[in-house]
DNA sequence: ATCCACTGAGACATTCATGTCTCATATGAG
DNA sequence: CTCATATGAGACATGAATGTCTCAGTGGAT
């Protein structure tokens, strides 16, 4: 059966992304289950809101994780990190929409905890000498995310390809807008 | 009295992106009014929500003019560009979050035609050598309005000084995090 | 073939937001 | 002062979403 957890919540914040205000019937019938079914795995509305707040964490932090943003050069660690982050660029954007959860302390942290580490990265460049130390190293890390959130809506609209996504972002993020002279 | 629909309309958006899922009843105790005024203002939540979209759209495309955007050189532009929307910032985080309005014509055809405003001046400073040309045009604006919302929100969340809030945005958008050699 | 766990469909009561109404009051204009 | 307008408070019915339940069918495991 596609009655994968991992299924339905994914449907269900695909779901959600395009209708913030569906039903739980409406997010069931996206999952491809019945509301009964919905409702076993997940009492209640918050219920759902909470699984999905934290597996977008989960894999936000993972996609930390896999980019390894510990190592190396701060600039290059961006790099992995934006290319780990825009395949769940969505998943970020149901966070960032979803305000409700930012009352969760557990949410709160988790999230916490990633900005620190980003924030962390963005500072040791600061004093490695590769990265402005004029711009607040908490800005640059949620600018990071607000571009990979803004790109995967652009993606999601059809206004940008989803390969172009991870290269617009980074390019911008590092080396703003202006041209430099050589 | 304070029935001004101006008045209603921002104290509305406040609450409406403080907790998006406000009913009617709370929406009006937050403007100071009660269900029954507030209904006779805006039959419905749905009325309410059009002429809030709608506000916000004018409120940016007042910035966009107030900025002059069409006049010397691009990147001058998106600096006072930003100037202008980030005391708005919050009407815009409302318009971003507000999926509902992405299916109203009278919505999306003004968004279009601020982006599409935005989008030329760029190109413009593509073509002047200004502008990077290995961006989209159109990813620069989108890009300008997300940092914008993103910076809001920072500001709203006390993660981020008010008066440092242009800056850092236009810094960001303009020259990108990493250090210039030089 | 049999049994078990799970699902889908639907009924049901409950809660809540909404829309509409009435009436008393207050505010302001003339 | 008098009248008109508009507001606030509240009652009321309606509809939608929710949470809980039962029951039949399905599919897989033994």
């Amino acid at each position: 059966m596609s009655t994968d957890r991992e299924h339905v919540l994914r449907e269900a914040a695909t779901q959600l992304i395009r209708r913030p205000a569906s039903s739980m019937d409406e997010i069931a019938r996206a999952a491809g289950i019945s509301r009964a079914t919905l409702h076993r795995l997940y009492p209640g509305r918050d219920a759902l809101a909470l699984a999905l707040g934290a597996r977008a964490l989960e894999q936000v932090e993972a996609a930390v994780d896999a980019a390894r943003i510990e190592e190396g050069d701060a600039g290059d660690a961006l790099r992995r990190l934006v290319d780990e982050l825009m395949p769940i660029a969505e998943f970020l954007g149901f966070l960032y929409g979803e305000n409700a959860l930012l009352d969760v302390p557990e949410i709160d942290a988790a999230w916490e905890r990633i900005d620190g580490r980003v924030t962390a990265v963005v500072r040791e460049g600061q004093l490695a000498g590769t990265v402005r130390v004029d711009l607040p190293a908490q800005w640059i890390s949620e600018a990071a995310f607000s571009l990979a959130v803004g790109a995967g809506w652009s993606v999601r609209d059809g206004r940008l390809a989803r390969r172009e996504a991870p290269r617009v972002v980074v390019e911008l993020l590092l080396g703003g807008v202006l041209r430099r002279e050589s």
